[in-house]
Formats: C-alpha cells, structure tokens, sequence
DNA sequence: AATCTCTCCAACCGCGCCCTC
DNA sequence: GGAGGGCGCGGTTGGAGAGAT
C-alpha cells in the first residue's frame, strides 16, 4: 500500500536537536503525554514554534529524552545479555531493548555495530550466525564425519565430566558455607543457575544435548540430572582438567592475539589471560590437540545441556519464552558476569559473586571457573539459541 | 600544525504491521 | 475486503571528535 510522507517535508526542520527544542518537546510530553506523534509537532505548534517530523519527536524522546533511559558505557553484563539476546533474538533490536532496562534500541544496534560485531568477527565468530567461522569451512570441506563424530562424543563426554566435576565442588561449596548469607548469595549464581534457576534453557539445551549426542551417532540416552552429577559416587576430582578448559584457553589465546585496543576488548580477555598463565600447563599440553573454533562450539553445548539437564519442563514445553530467556539471563548474568569495573551500576564488581564479602581471595581456579563459564555461556546461548535453532524462527 | 583516516552515534529514511473507517 | 493513517522497526547516513601520519 502505498504511504504518505509522515510530515509535510516542506519547512520542516531537520538535525540535530537543539536543548530548547528538546525543553519544549520534554514539556509537552510532560503536559500532555506521548503519542500521537504525528499530530504532536502541530499540537506542540500551539505552545512552541516547533517544526520536527513528528517520527523526529518521537525518535528524540524514545532515544534520547525519556526519562528512564541510562546512557554511557555498556557493562559486561549488558554486552553479554545483548550478544546472547542477538544469538536468540537476531536484528531484533527492539525486542533485545525490552530486555536491557534503560537502553534503547537504538543504542543496542548502535553498540553491536559499533563493537560486539566486530568482536566477535575478531573472536572468529560470525556475529551473524554466531558459530564459529570455522564450522562452516568445516562443513562445506566435507570432513570424514565420522572423525567428527569421534571427536563430537569425546568432546562431549570431556564436558559432561567437567560439569560432574563442577557440581561436585559447588556441592561442597553449598556445604560448606550454608550458614553464610553472603556466600548462599553467590552461589545463587553459581550452582542454583546450573540448576533449578536455569530451567528455562532446558529446552535448547536439551534440545542441543540430543543433538549433539546424536551427532556422535550415539543412541545412548544422555539425559544426565542433576541428581547423577551431584552423586557422591562421583569419581572426579576437583583436579581434573577436562579438555574443554583447553579448548577455552585455546580460544582465549587466539583472541588475545586478535584483540584490538578497545578498553572492553581488554576487559573481556583480562579476566582469561590471569587464568590461563596459572593454567599454562593445560593449555601447553593440549591446545594443539584442540584448536578452539573446531571444539569450544560443540563443546559449549555441551557444557550447558549437562548443566542444564535437572529439569524438562521447558523442554516439554517445546520452546523458550522471552520471558523464560530473560529469567535465564538475569540469574546466569547476576552471578556469570561482573567484571565490569565501571559496573553501569548494575555490576557487582567481583568474581565469584562474592568479591565484596571477602571470599575473591586470589582463587585462580575459581577465577578461571568463573570465567570459562561466562564465555561458555555466551557461546551457548549462541549455539543452541541461534535464529535457526530457535523455535521461535 | 595540517591533513587524513577512523570511530562513534544521533538522526534520517523507507518499509511493514496494525488499526480504523 | 481494501484503502489509508499511525506507529514502530531496522538499515543507513553524515557529522563531530579522536587518533594517526
């Protein structure tokens, strides 16, 4: 159908926004409410000399004037939430906007543009499929898939161990601290988000889990609970390297050499660069055994589908609600993620969740635990969550 | 100091969806 | 049911500032 111009273009003025025009838009907005955008600059007229398209109007106060909106720099969380968001979501960036409080979507498209694109380019990822580059050379090179199915259950199996082993330490953790407020806080993130509070990536996760055994050309059941990885009878150690850690260093490596100079790239890696030089003796043994962008995507899925196999109600539900996702990201972010020095106020600013209550005591195994499971919950959330596995496309 | 290049982001533009008539 | 209006969305642009040469 055909359209009008919104606005009669002639005299129409257009820029910039000046303050006195954003005064008189603010007051009339403050009088008489938004909307009616159309109409408002002729409404406006009657009060001020006000000659903005109203599609101006209403872009001046959704992105810049309305009261509720937080500018400056983006926190890690908010760049984690917008980097899972776009894996799930897309170019959708209104509908990323409504789940990052006080920016808007302009801002958001702005961001990832302007930096998480590049980034995750830098990173070897696709930021438009969020797949490492690699995995569609692979594929289209044709590689013996039965090596790669090999490979796919070992990866997998390695991960599975590693989630064992992490809910065995988080387990004690819950334990040990039980009677500390502080500590049950933190561990909110940590353990509770691998489990009950992560209920809502059941289903991709699930999903991904079937596929990726499947992939191994297993028709073994894999629906490991919770309750088996917090088995007593476990016979991992907290010792244990599991190859991922490899895969994550590896790939922490190969970003660093990609890293620019941009202050958040520096944030990103810092946090991996402390980890992998305690972890050095993981990394030199294996990293050429495994180079990341062949492993970490397969083994990202993995990591999360242990994680999050205690529950299938999502799963049963057969898809994820934003809803769900936000849920999903508020508690892995809460806990996941604060690096962020500046914070943007939401940051908590420690490392385990706990830095302020005196328990981020120079743990690099933690430090590294926590870490790893940040960029693995990114890469995730990516792989299980991208448009084409989304039910919602 | 001058010029060039790059980065960032506010604003513009066109399109599609939804609603009303 | 179709035309038209209003609004929101996403892609793109252009100018300002920063950094490099």
């Amino acid at each position: 159908m055909g359209r009008s111009p919104c606005c009669d273009k002639v005299g129409l003025k257009k820029g910039p926004w000046t303050p006195e025009e954003d005064q008189k838009l603010l007051a009339y907005i403050e009088e008489h409410g938004h909307g009616s955008w159309r109409a408002l600059p002729a409404k406006a007229g009657n009060l001020v000399y006000m000659l903005m398209c109203g599609k101006s109007c209403r872009l001046r106060w959704t992105n810049y004037l309305r009261p509720d909106i937080k500018r400056g720099k983006f926190s890690m969380q908010e760049e984690q939430t917008i980097i899972q968001l776009h894996a799930l979501l897309g170019n959708r960036w209104s509908a990323i906007a409504t789940h990052l409080p006080k920016r808007t979507d302009n801002e958001i498209k702005n961001y990832w543009n302007t930096h998480l694109k590049k980034r995750l380019d830098k990173m070897g990822i696709d930021p438009v499929t969020h797949k490492p580059k690699n995995d569609a050379i692979l594929s289209t090179e044709g590689h013996s898939k039965s090596a790669s199915n090999l490979s796919h259950m070992a990866q997998w199996e390695s991960a599975r161990l590693e989630a064992e082993a992490r809910l065995v330490r988080e387990s004690k953790l819950r334990t040990s601290y039980s009677s500390s407020p502080s500590l049950q806080h933190s561990l909110i993130g940590t353990s509770a988000s691998s489990s009950s509070s992560s209920a809502p990536l059941l289903p991709s996760s699930t999903r991904s889990l079937d596929h990726a055994w499947n992939n191994g050309s297993s028709t073994s059941t894999v629906a490991t609970r919770v309750s088996d990885l917090e088995s007593p009878t476990s016979t991992l150690s907290e010792n244990n390297a599991p190859p991922v850690m490899t895969s994550v260093i590896e790939f922490v490596g190969s970003s660093e050499r990609a890293m620019v100079k941009e202050e958040g790239e520096r944030e990103w890696n810092k946090g991996f660069h402390e980890s992998s030089t305690h972890l050095g003796e993981y990394k030199d043994g294996m990293e050429n055994s495994m180079p990341f962008t062949s492993s970490l995507h397969e083994l990202t899925v993995s990591m999360a589908t242990t994680w999050g196999s205690g529950t299938t109600s999502a799963h049963e539900h057969g898809h994820v609600s934003e809803e769900g996702f936000t849920n999903l990201l508020l508690n892995s972010n809460s806990d996941h993620r604060s690096l962020s020095p500046e914070g943007g106020g939401e940051s908590n600013n420690n490392c385990l969740g706990n830095g302020s209550d005196g328990h981020n005591n120079g743990n690099d195994n933690e430090l590294y635990e926590d870490n790893k499971m940040y960029w693995n919950s990114i890469l995730n959330l990516m792989n299980c969550s991208s448009p084409s596995n989304s039910p919602m496309f």
